[in-house]
DNA sequence: ACTTTAAGTAAAGTTTACTTTACATTTGTG
DNA sequence: CACAAATGTAAAGTAAACTTTACTTAAAGT
């Protein structure tokens, strides 16, 4: 799976840390979210849609080894 | 956090074991999704949105709580 | 009523998400 | 250059996802 968070994150000019907080997460979760250290859960990919505006589906990518 | 699973699951006819086996799952993963048991992850969500048919935020939905 | 299939549930174990702390590196700005 | 802000990264700990096994209950068909 991947992810565009960065790049919607430059869109919105905000950075980790605002981010985090506009999520209730640390920023490490968010710095490890765009090096695709983990998979978020359902919930963070829900709250993070809402922050861009944007369904899931346009922030993360199933991959073909998923 | 809440979904739908259930009812689209209905909708398409399928057993849970089916969708489990569809998603590469448990069984019981499913159930307890259904029962709100858990959080899934965003690997789970974009496969059950993609073999419902529909966004993930048709399926899956904030709560105040959240 | 009997049998089969689907669903509910539970406990123990493994893996992984996420936090906290802490420090190093990069990048932007005066 | 100097300083501050942002990012990268890492290690140790906690919480939670997900699996496996196994048993129970419900529903549906014969």
């Amino acid at each position: 799976m991947k992810n565009n968070i960065k790049v919607e994150r430059a869109i919105k000019g905000i950075t980790q840390e605002e981010l985090a907080t506009k999520i209730s997460v640390s920023r490490q979760t968010i710095n490890a979210m765009e090096a695709n250290k983990y998979v978020p859960s359902t919930l963070l990919a829900l709250k993070i849609a809402r922050e861009f505006g944007k369904p899931v589906e346009a922030i993360f990518f199933l991959e073909d080894s998923d």
